[in-house]
DNA sequence: AATTATTATGCAACACATTGTTGGATATTT
DNA sequence: AAATATCCAACAATGTGTTGCATAATAATT
């Protein structure tokens, strides 16, 4: 039974943000109960009244996310007008930047990745009508949501140089004429292969 | 110095062995230096005579790594018949894939994934003559090679149902039309952007 | 409204596990 | 037989997860 639920809120979010804190900069192996709970002021054991242990906090800060973008892809693909899922992602991203640079960064949480494609792959596949038994459409998803992560963690990291919607534009183009198709536009010709 | 040589190397071998055994199956924090020490058959201690400590072990089997993909790399790239460098790639996988699914997996390291980055993208970038320091080039790779390991690795650890050639084909038409491109060749028309 | 009873919230302290180091035993080469 | 490389036992220090208790906030009673 919660007796005070706005204490326990604000206790819960002091140790989320002071992990969070910990997390931009360290690696998650390097962050201790003991350095959270110092951090944000609490006794090292009330931390294990709130969460099992940091990669519990973890999954917490995960789920939150993977639910948030779940909603807004669910109000987008359900409009028509769903020519620029791409922007949304994009716009998605730059929103909670703060959180999915980290978390698909070099320190970040492998996993993150894989869930967050488990919730993208089946809505879009549907959406797409493309059967999700196939092999070749499975290869497909992965490589393009692979690469659309990719190049979105590296665009948020390295200071976002073009606005989300610019950064679209080219996602579009890649998608639609292949990284070669987009290369060979841009310089003539490849050397490599001509 | 090195007294006994091979003794050295297969002790060296044995943990590295052992580390390998565990971490196919558990992520990194889970590995104790006993836990690797107790398998192979040593005392805890040897362990800190070969390696700082097990984030030290598996820097030195990803280094191992990066640096055989190099010496792949640099006598592909030096052959003028280059068209078939993604054969070559996926290949490269196939024949390391039982480390490089793992650490490209749920479980691995998020920071080797952009050792493979770093080392691939100057060497093609070069060979494509494509400026590296111009952003819509790194985004342009950054696309391509997160999307090429994610479908690789998604490839192998699914059982390889197709052989390493087939999945090249494939790789090579998503790069030349592009994910969309393939799929509406595939299905006439997407649903979804018509 | 004032006082007591209840219990949610946070903390101190315990037993145990892991870490990284130091100095010494033993086995192998010279 | 001498030298020392290789491996190991034991230590101090740090972190983990749990148990039982103090106190402060709500609920109940008068």
């Amino acid at each position: 039974m919660v007796k005070n639920p706005e204490r326990k809120a604000q206790t819960k979010s002091n140790l989320m943000d002071s992990f969070w804190t910990l997390y931009k900069k360290h690696s998650i192996e390097d962050i201790s109960v003991i350095k959270i709970t110092e951090l944000a002021g609490y006794n090292r054991s009330t931390f294990y009244e709130y969460f099992m242990d940091v990669y519990d906090l973890l999954n917490q800060i995960e789920s939150n996310l993977v639910e948030k973008l779940k909603l807004e892809m669910i109000k987008n693909l359900s409009n028509p007008a769903a020519t620029d899922i791409v922007d949304r992602m994009a716009a998605f991203f730059e929103e909670n930047g703060e959180y999915l640079s980290v978390l698909l960064g070099s320190k970040g949480d492998p996993a993150f990745v894989n869930k967050l494609k488990a919730l993208i792959k089946p809505l879009l596949m549907k959406a797409m009508c493309l059967s999700e038994t196939e092999f070749d459409n499975q290869i497909l998803f992965e490589f393009s949501l692979g690469g659309m992560l990719s190049a979105l963690s590296y665009w948020y990291s390295n200071g976002k140089l073009i606005s989300s919607g610019e950064y679209a534009t080219i996602m579009r183009s890649l998608l639609m004429k292949g990284s070669l198709g987009v290369a060979r536009e841009k310089m003539g010709v490849i050397c490599l292969n001509p």
